[in-house]
DNA sequence: GTCTATATCGCGATAGAC
DNA sequence: GTCTATCGCGATATAGAC
């Protein structure tokens, strides 16, 4: 039942993704074949699909590989308790995430648009993605909190619906960016829609104030 | 190059698109096979491709129907300048809008799905969808203008800032409910945000107050 | 047992005959 | 305007190699 070290599948598995990781954000999920990924991992297809049940199974990999990254950027006290980052530095990461995923054109959109086709409780990403609001939603909501807390003067509204909202205004800002860049500042409405709520964030590197 | 009666090719259209529209509803996009849709009208699936140029396009001819009814439903003064509706019935309409897509659960998502799938340009809907966000932003934008103005006290937030926004939080509160319908009131979270700009909505079929 | 290849299926899409 | 024939695709089942 114990392992020393990796098997060989699991080397396999490390090659495969990489490369599927690689064409995905090059030319997009549609354009990519589960033959030419195959490849470039040096196998045929059929012998990738031992590996992952599933064109949208692999994709889902490349996607939650991409999370794990994302949440150690964003919520570092999740994974190195010791180190203390001020919420109010994690708010405007989270605000500063949707430009990051903006420079990555291949994979931009790639998100929303598996979570939209997730929506069916039989496809394979279905409880990935419900797992992953949920978690988003709460470490969010928890950050708001802090963050609506120390404001001067303190923000009344419900940490829970903000967080909720904030997500929503993420996503679908970023279909309409996707479809035409120009038409949409996307971190200036993240500013706007918490200026509404009366916190501040300023626009360089200054502090969040009330 | 006049044409007294619809001609036969566009009898032919009408059933395809009426064939397409009830199995996309049904069962969704991914599920349904150009082969089943033609066979409902009568042909074969390459017949179909002969009047569409592709499974996509198809798709996008059903949204884009839909489309037009929604808009008839949520800007009757586009389309019968001599009856005038009141923007605060608008706006309460819209804020429907969102519950009413949920009533069809076939087609749920699909749009914003196909939204995020028409970012690269080179897709089939890629134009429609750019100009449909156009056409949305600049409608609900000078409806929210004239709703802010009335209202007691006038709101001073930008209409075409609160318009994108509200847009991007409909979408994306859509993408969340799919996944958890539980997770997501998706009218009280619009309202919620109308709110934060200083604008109430009544829940129930009240009037529009500042 | 772990892994990969061959064979087959229905799919979307295209080309060309009628 | 509709068909038949053909292509490469994703996916599955099964047999074979290490």
């Amino acid at each position: 039942m114990s392992r020393q070290h990796a098997t060989k599948g699991e080397r396999t598995r490390a090659r495969i993704l990489d490369a599927a990781s690689e064409l995905f954000a090059l030319s997009g999920f549609n354009a990519v074949s589960l033959r030419e990924i195959a490849a470039h991992a040096g196998m045929t297809h059929a012998g990738l699909l031992h590996h992952y049940p599933g064109k949208e199974a692999l994709l889902l990999e490349v996607l939650a590989r991409r999370d794990r990254e994302d949440a150690a950027h964003l919520f570092p006290g999740m994974l190195q308790p010791g180190e203390a980052v001020p919420p109010a530095v994690q708010l405007r990461r989270i605000v500063d995430l949707a430009e990051r995923n903006s420079r990555t054109p291949g994979l931009v959109g790639l998100y929303t648009l598996v979570a939209a086709e997730a929506a069916t409780p039989g496809h394979p990403a279905h409880d990935y993605f419900v797992a992953r609001y949920r978690v988003l939603r709460r470490e969010i909501a928890a950050l708001l909190r802090t963050v609506f807390a120390e404001a001067a003067p303190p923000v009344t509204a419900d940490p829970d619906v903000v967080a909720q909202q904030l997500l929503a205004l993420m996503d679908g800002l970023q279909t309409q960016w996707a479809l035409e860049p120009d038409a949409v500042p996307m971190r200036r409405r993240v500013v706007d829609f918490l200026a509404a709520h009366g916190l501040r964030l300023d626009i360089e590197d200054g502090p969040v104030t009330g």
